[in-house]
DNA sequence: GCATCCCATGTACCT
DNA sequence: ACAGGTACATGGGATGCG
């Protein structure tokens, strides 16, 4: 039986001990057991102190050893410190205690989670990670990790997804789904939760994604038994968490959960060190500095608590503020054959190629930033490989993806959080540097495509928009390729757009807009940034509409046609959905507008579309989350509780027919505007001025 | 008293 | 508690007009 083959599902601290959960390859579950102490760093302010803390905290039944460590990023130099070892009821006292103390210079590697600590300093294996382990009597002995890097299906847990709970007054309603099944269960709050927990039992997920609220799992006053196993549950129920199974929450890491899936989740909770279901919760910041934390204590250091590291700056760079991005201004208007090449990982291939970090030089080789990014670097840039020979649709590829997209996400967020002044490692020098850096690229390859006859359209950070007469998708890549060779950086053909058209401002027609352009690629795939249909605001039906009209547009092989079939078969199009809307038939849904919540309602100023919709539903007792989707049944009522209904209480036939029509023309015009022709929506001419 | 202007407020998007 | 740059709708007070 031992050794047993598995995944690590989760990993806990509870007491002296730490509790390890295994997802076995044949579907079992197992329980293990490892001892675990928590511990800190002193630095006393010198000798006598040391002497001091020794006697006191040992006293206390501490366990204290002297050792040598590394404090200072960018210097092997150790210095000696106390290693405090407490019993775990006495840690949080000591903790506080050493704070205050007179003796004490600094701690370090305090503000760590026990569970950090075991994974970093005794496990050293990231959950999620197929292992191979030997334990004897519920006691784990041994872990190995197994290679699993080539494998693109996430680990088999299985996972039941709470999909929507709605409490009114004693009864309840809840979606749920299970092993592909979906459940609902509905009638009083007490039925509705047995049978809930009976279903757990029965499917016994290994993941369970909900939207938790405290009071909402007791029958007659009791907690509902969720957990593998009761032992844990009353202590890890305290905490809002399940003995054996991960509870994720439906938002993860800032995003909801169906976006990224579980194979991105175990690429960002294999980064971040951490259980899965702090993984989920946790935004970059914390996932990166917890990957930090974990770097340099494999390497000797001892990690001071936040807010400790300060970098010297000269006054120079004080006095020059910092600057973002470059943008260039396109020219509005349609444009033919036109490429958009874009650096790729800029940000992260900036910082490998200098080297840069938050330290500003280092006596010995280790940096950190470069340390941290390299490997998941290339991991990336090894599944964008495996994705290419992967069939477009294929389970294999979607998980490719959504590992590439959150490895994405943390790359680009080391960039953020450099000059964080919440990134305990921040250095705003750094930050600003790689911004120097990323300016200067851009700039270095507009230079190089217009030595090469290339007009440069547009261009914004690491994307640039260039066209050539008669050039040819091979023109572009080869463009694409010298820049590359000569800033060093990887830089690759986005889209190749057979049309490409730029908006003016709104406010100023004879001003181009930046981050807006919609344009149709040589093989017809519609591409758009920033118009209407990009946005969750703006209702599905609208935003369906725009991308059809783009298509039914620029799908032409000529200008001419553009201009000419394309513009009319438009102007058909806007009626026939204009009539659509009239007719008040359409399905509420598809006309709602989603937006988030960004304040508590009292805290809105105006008597804002969101702030109303949302204050009906909870005024009516129901809870509201940070987003709302809303209806406008009477836009222009002096009343704003008269002008949107929130889109629960909606009905079909209910709606502002006359808002949504304008809200259609608006985004119509967009297109219109866009090929240079003001769109008068009253005679539905067409006035052209270019 | 009414229409219109203006802008702080508020949200979302791009890279 | 990831940054900086950008667009734009809108609610409602300020302003101007008759």
């Amino acid at each position: 039986m031992n050794p047993v083959n598995g995944w690590l599902l989760d990993v806990y601290v509870d007491g002296e001990r730490a509790v390890i959960w295994i997802r076995t390859i044949e579907g079992e579950t197992l329980r293990l057991i490892d001892s675990y102490r928590p511990f800190l760093y002193v630095e006393p302010v010198d000798r006598a102190a040391e002497q001091e803390l020794l006697y006191m905290l040992t006293e206390a039944g501490c366990t204290v050893e002297v050792e040598a460590k590394s404090t200072t990023l960018g210097s092997s130099a150790r210095k000696r410190l106390l290693r405090v070892e407490a019993p775990p009821h006495l840690f949080k006292g000591i903790l506080n205690g050493l704070r205050r103390s007179r003796f004490v210079r600094g701690l370090y590697d305090s503000d760590l989670l026990d569970v950090q600590r075991y994974l970093f300093t005794r496990l050293k294996v990231e959950p999620t990670s197929r292992v191979s382990v030997e334990y004897h009597d519920g006691r784990l002995l041994s872990m190995r990790k197994l290679d699993d890097h080539a494998e693109l299906a996430p680990p088999q847990f299985r996972a039941l997804v709470v999909k929507g709970i709605n409490v009114e007054g004693r009864d309840m309603e809840m979606d749920a789904r299970a092993a592909g099944v979906e459940k609902r269960f509905s009638g009083s709050m007490e039925a509705v939760l047995t049978s809930f927990a009976e279903l757990v039992a029965d499917a016994d997920p290994d993941l369970i994604v909900f939207k938790r609220r405290k009071d909402e799992f007791k029958v007659d006053g009791q907690l509902l038994k969720l957990g593998r196993c009761s032992a844990d549950d009353a202590q890890l129920r305290a905490q809002g968490s399940i003995a054996g199974r991960v509870v994720l929450g439906s938002v993860f890491y800032g995003f909801s959960a169906d976006e990224w899936g579980t194979a991105g989740l175990v690429e960002r909770t294999r980064f971040s060190f951490v259980p899965m279901g702090l993984a989920t919760r946790w935004l970059s910041n914390k996932s990166i500095d917890s990957r930090n934390c974990f770097e340099l204590m494999s390497r000797g250091y001892a990690i001071p608590e936040e807010g400790y590291f300060e970098y010297a700056r000269s006054l120079m760079s004080l006095v020059e503020r910092d600057r973002g991005g470059v943008t260039f201004t396109p020219l509005h208007g349609l444009h033919e054959n036109v490429a958009s090449l874009d650096f790729d990982s800029q940000y992260p291939s900036l910082i490998m190629k200098g080297g840069l970090s938050y330290e500003p030089e280092s006596d010995d080789l280790f940096r950190l930033i470069p340390t941290v990014m390299g490997p998941w670097l290339s991991r990336r840039l090894w599944l964008k490989g495996m994705k290419r020979s992967l069939q477009r649709g294929s389970p294999e590829r979607i998980y490719c993806e959504e590992r590439i997209s959150t490895l994405k996400y943390i790359l680009v967020s080391q960039y953020g959080i450099a000059g964080c002044a919440s990134n305990r490692f921040g250095n705003m020098v750094t930050f600003e540097e790689i911004n120097r850096m990323s300016r200067e690229a851009i700039i270095r390859a507009k230079g190089i495509a217009e030595s090469h006859d290339f007009t440069i359209v547009y261009g914004d950070v690491d994307s640039l928009f260039v066209r050539r007469d008669g050039a040819k998708r091979e023109d572009y890549e080869t463009l694409a390729a010298t820049i590359a060779a000569e800033t060093g950086l990887p830089m690759s053909l986005d889209n190749h757009f057979r049309f490409l058209s730029f908006l003016p401002l709104k406010s100023d027609e004879s001003t181009s807009a930046l981050k807006k352009y919609f344009g149709i690629t040589t093989d017809g795939e519609v591409v758009a940034r920033g118009i209407e249909l990009r946005r969750s605001d703006v209702p599905p039906f609208i935003r369906k509409f725009q991308e059809e009209l783009v298509a039914l547009i620029l799908d032409r092989s000529t200008l001419g046609d553009i201009y000419g079939a394309g513009m009319r078969d438009g102007l058909r199009f806007i009626e026939s959905n204009l009539k659509m809307i009239g007719g008040g038939d359409l399905p509420v849904e598809s006309l709602a507008i989603k937006r988030r919540l960004k304040k508590r309602l009292s805290a809105y100023v105006h008597n804002t579309a969101q702030r109303v919709a949302a204050a009906q539903l909870s005024g009516l007792g129901r809870e509201i989350g940070d987003e709302i989707s809303f209806v406008y049944v009477n836009g222009d009522s002096a009343d704003p509780y008269e002008r949107v209904k929130p889109l629960e209480l909606a009905e079909n036939g209910g709606y502002d027919a006359d808002r949504y029509k304008m809200l259609l023309l608006e985004a119509a015009g967009t297109i219109y505007r866009g090929l240079g022709t003001k769109f008068d929506s009253k005679g539905m001419t067409l006035d052209e001025f270019g």
